[in-house]
DNA sequence: TTACTATATCCGCATACACAAATATATTTG
DNA sequence: CAAATATATTTGTGTATGCGGATATAGTAA
């Protein structure tokens, strides 16, 4: 139960909405999701955690860089719930504009 | 963005979750749900209150009574959110006894 | 070691929302 | 009208979680 719950909180914000949606095109660092969101770096790692706390996202460290992506789905709700992420674009034209970022800045290395 | 913040927040509480997946069974009044689930009534009140303004559910007077069921979905979005609740049972045994104690109750009238 | 970088966590503060108990409102009935 | 009933809302309080900015941690490189 508890881990239902979890699961539905963590989509229940915009900024963790946004880094679900740009994680949909693959694993990226927190350095890019930073950018590409355009959000304060504590943001970013703090939704991020919340994220990896509902079992939704993993990490991998790769020397000072920790890369982001999509966890594997332990249940059929969980699976269900990732499905819901398809639709988003027709919600808010922010998840558009979002990938359009992200296309833009995916192959460049991050200013900081 | 809002409505689909919205959506998610509003299955984001045990309370919330109980009901939907009760209110799957069929259109159902206040005092059942308050009954078959063993919460206050200002409780149940106020979570329907909850989710009928995140637009999963609709309510319709009957003299006394108020009788509460799932809104007709109005995007794809909400439609895949209503799919998720299929999974709860395999979530948490909370929900299958909610389900039994809502068959051993239905017909009866509301004691109150 | 020291300097640098990417990320995570802490701080103080504001808001949202959970609760139970009490009260208010709306409707029916006498 | 008054009494009874079903439901909604208010009250006071505690906890969760949002924020930005500052600081801590971990890894790399000189």
């Amino acid at each position: 139960m508890d881990n239902v719950i979890k699961l539905y909180k963590a989509l229940a914000d915009e900024n963790r909405l946004r880094i679900m949606n740009l994680l949909r095109r693959g694993e990226l660092c927190v350095c890019k999701i930073t950018e590409v969101l355009s959000m304060p770096q504590s943001r970013a790692s703090r939704h991020l955690s919340y994220l990896k706390n509902a079992g939704l996202v993993r990490d991998r460290r790769d020397g000072l860089w920790i890369h982001y992506s999509l966890a594997d789905s332990p249940s059929p709700l969980h699976e269900k719930i990732l499905e819901t992420l398809d639709h988003l674009s027709d919600e808010s034209s922010l998840f558009v504009q979002d990938v359009k970022a992200f296309e833009k800045k995916k192959d460049a290395a991050c200013i900081s």
